[in-house]
DNA sequence: GTCCAGGCATGCA
DNA sequence: TGCATGCATGGA
C-alpha cells in the first residue's frame, strides 16, 4: 500500500481486497451513508470521513495524516493481508466461490462501546430498523462533527438517560438493556478496555454477564469491536449456513473464523 | 391480518 | 442443561 498526501486528501494506492459496498454496508457497521457520487460518509472514533474508490485508488477526503494514522489505518484493517487470508479460506470448497463472488469484505475495527451498543440493538431486529435507531441515537445524543454527521454518544452521556428515553428512539424492549449497559460502563463496573486485553474465552464470558448480551451479540461485539478474529457469530442466517457444515468448521478457518463468517453471512443473505 | 428480523431473559422440567 | 415462551417495532 502506498500513501500519498494530496492537498487535504489522502490517496491510498495498491490496497487489495477492499470493497466499500461489501464492507461498509453489509451488517457489521450501521452508520455509513452512501453518497450520490458512490462515496461513503461516516463517523468513527469521533472523526468524520468521506471515502471513495477511484481508478483503483481510495480517496480519503478532507482528512489528515494524523487522523489516518490514529483512526483509519486500523479501522479499515489496512495492515492485514486479506488477499492471503482469502486464499487460505478458499481451501474450503463451499466458501471458495463465495469469496470470489463477494471479494473485498474486510473486518472493520470499530469502537468497542459503539459495537457493543449497536449489536444489543440489533437483536431480533432487521438491518434497516437497526440503522434508524442508531441514527436517531446519534442525532439526539451525539455531537455533530460535520453537517448532518454525529459522533456515537459516550456511555457517560447515555448513562443519564431513562428507559423511556431509549424507547422513544424506537428501541422497543431493548431500551432496558441499553439503560443498564450505559450506566455499568459509565461507572466502571464494566471495563471495555480490560475485556479487550483478555483471552477470547474470558472476554466472551465477561460480555455474557451483561444484561441483554447473549452469545450472538457477544460474538459480534468481540469480532467487530474488540479485535477477536476468531469470534464466529451465529444468527438466523448463519444457522442456515451451518447446515452445510455438519461436522463443524473446516480447519482452514482457524484463527480467522470471523472473516469467514462475514463472507458466509453475506452469501446466505443473498442466496438462502 | 400474519410473519419475520444479525436474540435474550425467564420459567420450568 | 435444554426447551418453550414473551417481548417492541415496522416492513413485507
Amino acid at each position: 500500500m502506498f500513501i500519498k498526501y494530496v492537498e487535504n486528501d489522502i490517496v491510498l494506492q495498491g490496497v487489495k481486497c477492499l470493497d466499500l459496498d461489501l464492507t461498509l454496508d453489509c451488517g457489521q457497521a450501521f452508520r455509513w451513508e452512501k453518497q450520490s457520487d458512490g462515496s461513503y460518509s461516516g463517523v468513527a472514533m469521533g472523526v468524520f470521513l468521506n471515502i471513495k474508490k477511484e481508478n483503483g485508488d481510495f480517496i480519503l477526503k478532507n482528512t489528515t495524516k494524523e487522523n489516518f494514522e490514529k483512526v483509519w489505518r486500523n479501522y479499515f484493517d489496512l495492515d492485514k493481508d486479506y488477499e492471503e487470508i482469502c486464499n487460505t479460506l478458499k481451501q474450503d470448497e463451499l466458501i471458495a466461490s463465495t469469496v470470489d463472488r463477494y471479494y473485498g469484505i474486510r473486518i472493520l475495527n470499530q469502537d468497542s462501546w459503539e459495537a457493543l451498543c449497536s449489536f444489543v440493538i440489533s437483536q431480533q431486529n432487521n438491518i434497516k430498523r437497526i440503522k434508524g435507531i442508531i441514527k436517531r441515537l446519534c442525532e439526539t445524543y451525539g455531537d455533530m462533527v460535520e453537517d448532518g454527521f454525529y459522533t456515537f454518544p459516550s456511555a457517560e452521556r447515555l448513562s443519564a438517560l431513562t428507559v423511556g428515553d431509549f424507547e422513544a428512539l424506537g428501541t422497543g424492549y431493548r431500551g432496558k438493556y441499553l439503560e443498564k449497559l450505559s450506566k455499568a460502563v459509565a461507572n466502571g463496573e464494566i471495563d471495555l478496555e480490560k475485556i479487550k486485553s483478555l483471552p477470547l474465552e474470558d472476554a466472551r464470558q465477561e460480555l455474557l454477564k451483561i444484561f441483554g448480551v447473549g452469545i450472538k451479540v457477544a460474538n459480534c461485539a468481540l469480532l467487530f469491536g474488540f479485535g477477536f478474529y476468531s469470534a464466529f457469530p451465529v444468527d438466523v442466517w448463519m444457522k442456515r449456513v451451518m447446515e452445510y457444515y455438519p461436522d463443524g468448521l473446516p480447519k482452514c478457518f482457524e484463527g480467522i473464523e470471523g472473516i469467514a463468517q462475514q463472507y458466509l453471512f453475506h452469501w446466505a443473505r443473498n442466496n438462502l
